[in-house]
DNA sequence: TTGTAGGCGTTATCAC
DNA sequence: GTGATAACGCCTACAA
């Protein structure tokens, strides 16, 4: 066992629990292993359950369309065999694979971390494969991983935000498949979209601030995407509400909470004469209200802040932070639903659905 | 816009930012769109080029094997047609597709999240698609998602963690692909390794509160998995150093922050006679100093707390939380360059490889 | 270096 | 309700 410190030279094995074979209850039965590498086929089944092959295909896919005797000698001949559907073979032949695959824009997100829980909820006990990649904000990736779907044939894909470029739009619609984009509620989505419109809650955000009684106002935030748009709204808000819009401090990247408290730095560098900061996301916020702390600026009163986004610790800080945000979890539920009502072909009334955005106030304005 | 307040019934739309097609430069041509649903195949490529589709085939994977003025014709006809390898197709045939998959046991995590960034950083650029699916924690889940694998035939798989079930590991093993664990130390991984002992965190946790002067300590966290072997670590360092270890509270999930207040809670009811506290993770320190904030009291000096996994709150709070951890990204890295080496056939000179644990001391000890 | 033949495992199509 | 046949798009094996 490690004996001084830092790092040990010989670490100690960890003594992993094993749970040893077949010792695990399940609901079904867990099938026998396969043997070797190459599973069981459907011929194998069907030869087994003396049927074939394409009944055996049937009896998995439309059990209806098969006679209850034959099923269940071919269900039988399955659990034997533990034979499982190769869904490479499946979707080449069927030009569609039971795989969702979900792009992130930073994996690193607490609220689309949460929202991809909701998602997994619903599609993957329909069945489904539910995958996650990201983008990264980068069109560059977005593009390669927009092609590489044409030849994974997934049988639908979901976006945190908006596909922008239209050559990427042209590229999706061409597949065919069911896509969700979200996080924004722009006029025109590609399909479906389960979004909240950050126009409104740059709005809320100045409208807030006017209520509190703040006047002279700065935004924090990024320069693009959801960023813009939200200080679209807040300017719209302040110009309305006569608030002054003093300072606005913009970045290209939001990658830590460490962000935060910079940008605050500079909003202090250019101008001390601001008594509310909006910061468009929870990062930003939470980094902010740190470094304001850090350099013993009283919140509210010296310095208000209203972040956008939500976070677990928005509640746990001192003073709390005051927070525009969406149900995250229920946005990716609700996501995962329209997928499925499109994927069964149930006829849709709306594929579009607005999100309330929710103000929690807290200590922090 | 919205006029007042919460939920505004008529959403404002966004003017989400729209780039036209073809106004972005990239260092490879931008292929023109697939013509419908279905793109171009190897033997439209083929024949634009006068060659046969092998031939094309061959261009692609080894291009060293063909001669330069095919070659040539061939890569103009490939950039002409937008041909994307179908990788269905392809790896139906070969038995290998490029898509490599991570599994977390918990998406919300951030050191996972930056572990993932680190994979991909490696394994995107070597021209694998890098997808992250979850198992939540849970046997039947990661049952599930590995008898699935058979048929996904991904090029490799990594998990956060360490394959318990027997019956799991020797359908991991049928498979024939690179695998990697993580996030521990075990004495038998199933193939390759990047990890960190678990054991020696806990002994440290122990060694460090006994140099700080702190005697009668606690443990806080998961009574299963990497959480027990954690607190066995701790219960040794406790044993040998002479700290009395006066209550272990033990949760079977922690999900939030929120968790670890809960947990302090029912330390404190316990027993007030505790100056000392490890949290096996990170949410719950998190948790758990916040929550004695709110009760007022005085970190480190009525109740000392040490956590194990970093956060990027861990340096913000205040006090600073004093931490164990590893580097998440490095160990992804090496997770992704480990793995590359392996589905290049380099021959290998280890297949596991040790993380420093480090501890980063800060106020709250 | 290039090409031919055949098949990976499944499912669509069309007969029975 | 069931089965024979062909094909999804590519790559391995072998031959030229």
């Amino acid at each position: 066992m490690a004996s001084d410190g830092q790092a040990p030279d010989n670490p100690t094995f960890d003594d992993v629990v094993r749970v040893p074979r077949q010792t695990l209850a399940y609901d079904d039965n867990v099938a026998p292993l396969a043997q070797g590498p190459r599973g069981a086929l459907l011929e194998d089944v069907a030869r087994l359950a003396g049927v074939a092959p394409i009944t055996v295909s049937r009896a998995i896919r439309q059990p209806e369309k098969v006679g209850a005797e034959r099923l269940a000698r071919i269900r039988q001949a399955i659990a034997q065999t533990g034979y499982q559907t190769n869904s490479l073979a499946s979707a080449l032949k069927s030009g569609r694979s039971n795989i969702v695959l979900a792009f992130l824009s930073n994996i690193g997100s607490q609220q689309f971390a949460l929202a991809m829980r909701g998602s997994a909820q619903v599609l993957e006990p329909a069945g489904y494969q539910f995958l996650i990649g990201q983008t990264s904000y980068s069109y560059r990736k977005e593009t390669e991983i927009i092609k590489s779907l044409h030849s994974l044939r997934p049988a639908a894909v979901m976006f945190t935000g908006v596909i922008e470029l239209e050559d990427n739009r042209e590229r999706l619609r061409a597949l065919g498949i069911p896509i969700v984009e979200t996080w924004a509620y722009p006029r025109d989505p590609l399909d479906l979209l389960v979004g909240f419109s950050n126009t409104d809650a740059g709005w809320m955000a100045g409208e807030h601030l006017h209520a509190r009684g703040y006047r002279r106002v700065a935004f924090l935030g990024r320069r693009g995407g959801r960023g813009a748009l939200r200080l679209k709204g807040f300017r719209a808000a302040c110009a309305v509400l006569g608030l002054a819009l003093v300072c606005e401090v913009l970045c290209d990247e939001v990658e830590s909470i460490a962000d935060g408290g910079k940008l605050l730095m500079e909003l202090l560098e250019r101008s001390r004469d601001v008594d509310a900061a909006f910061c468009a996301n929870d990062l930003l916020a939470i980094g902010a209200l740190m470094e304001a702390r850090h350099r013993k600026l009283a919140v509210p009163t010296d310095l208000a802040i209203i972040g956008f986004g939500e976070n677990d610790m928005a509640a746990e800080m001192l003073p709390g932070l005051t927070m525009i945000g969406v149900d995250s979890f229920e946005l990716g539920r609700r996501a995962g639903d329209l997928l499925l009502q499109r994927l069964r072909g149930v006829p849709m009334g709306t594929t579009r659905q607005h999100m309330a955005l929710t103000l929690t106030q807290r200590g922090s304005t």
